[in-house]
DNA sequence: ATGAAAGCGCTAACAT
DNA sequence: ATGTTAGCGCTTTCAT
């Protein structure tokens, strides 16, 4: 099959360099071990039923001979690929590369082969959840990233034994990650009320919204919410769609400039776009903090660099915990395929969480730098 | 010799097939168009010898069957895994992420599920090189960025028929994709001298490099040059160490201007360090481009929002070249296979490119922004 | 141009 | 506790 020897002369001194390598299977590890490849497969995979000094003995001829299972062996027979599959609307950028850093770790730590996606709208996502190709067979779990699955995509992921996870929304009988956006808002605003300011304005939003992004909905009724309480309005001009970016920030803050009767602070819903804000207030030769507020969200490593005030949020947790949570659910699930076909699985649809279906919220906190300050007079 | 029949009976009752589905596998194809299961895997692969109509009512029936083949069943059978996996240091950091972004989208056009591991010291490397356990039947190609794989891991990648591009540094007899480094330090350094600097100093390198990162020698050895032909020298104490972060160009610009005869200008050999050296200058009342020129290498997102001067180089390009150049390489390696053993592979040990690994240069530009001005009087 | 059949290297019943 | 063996769903000779 090989004509590995066509070229042993001439090619280089040692054979070896340019042979192939030939790997240990199975049955080689079974004869070295004068066992049966059964007991090497229990014995290697910590299954039970197998007498100590076997295990030992399977274990360390395995080693010696450098034995590894072929995963794609393992993978057909067992139907399990531990391979994990993060889908992110985009994998540069900070918030996105964060979370599929922590992720990657904790997946990998666990043994499992970490595969990822860019989804960057519905047409990728529905190609995704609904197409055979991508998961079918790939991948034990997904983690999606700001990205919602429709009720019947999760439901069919379910029947397609396919765990689910998800950050930035909840789906409902899988776990989730998120913060309290609302909260978020309601942070932000209590923290230019408290300064003085009476004429607020907002940066988030996106202009057209095909993939549902909740978090700026949910952060905007936290800070209109919160506006009213302390007896203000939302001003509908005062309302400006950033999509996200540093771009996307400077141009909502030029238009927010524009204005007859300016705001004297601005809530950015993330803290890229208060970067873009930032850059906006120095070309206009005005002082953020000083001239106008600006308070950000995530506490951006830049943050630091550019002195923003921000709403920190624990980015790569999110990414860790959703990896944890995600690895539970196959694991359990595993379990469940083998014990008993999973009969009293929950099916809920309650609004809330449900009984194993964790929904962790992250921890906030207002970090106050120089980019707010009082109201001017 | 098969005992079909033994089973026929208990064993394909669907036993809770009320929840799972079914997918269709090339025998409910084979049986549905009316051919064997060999010219249903020849037709929808693009094989020769298929007649055209039995081609379109092959294609026809697996469509409407939804058919897509199993990968664990594939790759067993024909050892490749139509898998690329991508090695960095770091998974999170906008270079890093902007690479591994664009590798994604070209390999996942290409059909190619992508993996990523992170690489974060030369214990991880050797693991993921030396260890059957990542890479051995899990992959077909490995894209290496800012890490350096030893003469021997790289000889054992081609025995292994693992096709390897790197991005940063080249590997002999492997694709590679980097920037010409020396011209880096040599573009900054001309950018300050003509300004009229003459006290320059650099910001680069790592404290202990255990992963051998060449990158930052190089960008040495230019501006060091070209310091020297304008009649200037680089003093010892105008080299700091950044380790590439934001941290560490903070705290080597402090310990710049700590000294009694601080620079009039700074090459930061990333913009990251650049960032950091911003704050520090900042944090001493001291405006960039008017008191202290700095330089950055990458032309970062956020350079612009600083007004950073920089030079910029193709980061987006450098993983999507590199993805291009490894996928050129499986391809050809799986014609090679089955057509000729690949004869004519140049086993080169040239100091430069050498036919057949092509080293691609990204184009550099000098981006002139706000943080570099004339020298101080 | 098409089909039959032998694996690929495992896992999981089932038997002992 | 261990062994036997039938698949898992493909690819790939080898026939025809």
């Amino acid at each position: 099959m090989n004509a590995d020897d066509t070229f042993a002369s001439g090619r280089t001194g040692h054979r070896h360099a340019s042979m192939l390598e030939r790997r240990a299977t199975i049955e080689d590890v079974a004869s070295a071990a004068k066992v049966s490849v059964a007991t090497v497969s229990r014995a290697l995979r910590g299954l039970p039923n197998v007498a100590v000094s076997t295990r030992q003995r399977v274990m360390s001829v395995a080693t010696s001979l450098n034995y590894e299972p072929d995963p794609a062996a393992s993978r057909l027979a067992a139907g399990k690929t531990k391979t994990v599959t993060v889908g992110v609307p985009l994998i540069s950028g900070w918030y996105f590369s964060t979370v599929v850093a922590s992720a990657e770790a904790v997946c990998n730590g666990a043994g499992y082969d970490f595969q990822v996606i860019c989804v960057s709208g519905p047409a990728d996502r529905d190609r995704l959840l609904d197409d055979r190709h991508h998961l079918e067979r790939r991948t034990d779990g997904l983690i999606l990233v700001d990205v919602e699955p429709s009720a019947e995509q999760a439901a069919r992921l379910r029947s397609r034994r396919i765990a689910l996870t998800t950050i930035g929304n909840a789906v409902d009988g899988h776990p989730s990650v998120m913060i309290d956006d609302e909260l978020v808002g309601e942070m932000a605003c209590e923290h230019l009320v408290e300064l003085g300011h009476r004429r607020i304005a907002m940066i988030g939003g996106l202009h057209d919204d095909p993939m549902n992004f909740t978090v700026p909905k949910r952060r905007r009724q936290g800070f209109e919410r919160t506006l009213v309480r302390h007896g203000l309005a939302l001003l509908p001009e005062f309302v400006a769609v950033g999509n996200f970016g540093i771009q996307g920030g400077r141009e909502a803050m030029a238009e927010l400039l524009d204005l007859a009767d300016p705001p004297t602070a601005v809530f950015a819903m993330s803290d890229d776009m208060a970067f873009g804000a930032l850059m906006e207030l120095d070309r206009h030769g005005l002082v953020a903090g000083r001239d106008i507020s600006i308070v950000g969200v995530d506490d951006h490593e830049f943050a630091q660099v550019v002195n923003l005030t921000t709403i920190r949020q624990p980015v790569a947790d999110h990414g860790a915990v959703a990896a944890q949570l995600l690895i539970s659910e196959m694991e359990a699930a595993a379990v469940g395929a083998t014990g008993r076909p999973l009969t009293g699985t929950p099916t809920r649809s309650q609004t809330g969480e449900s009984a194993g279906t964790p929904a962790v919220r992250g921890q906030l906190a207002l970090v106050v730098r120089s980019t707010t300050g009082p109201a001017p007079v």
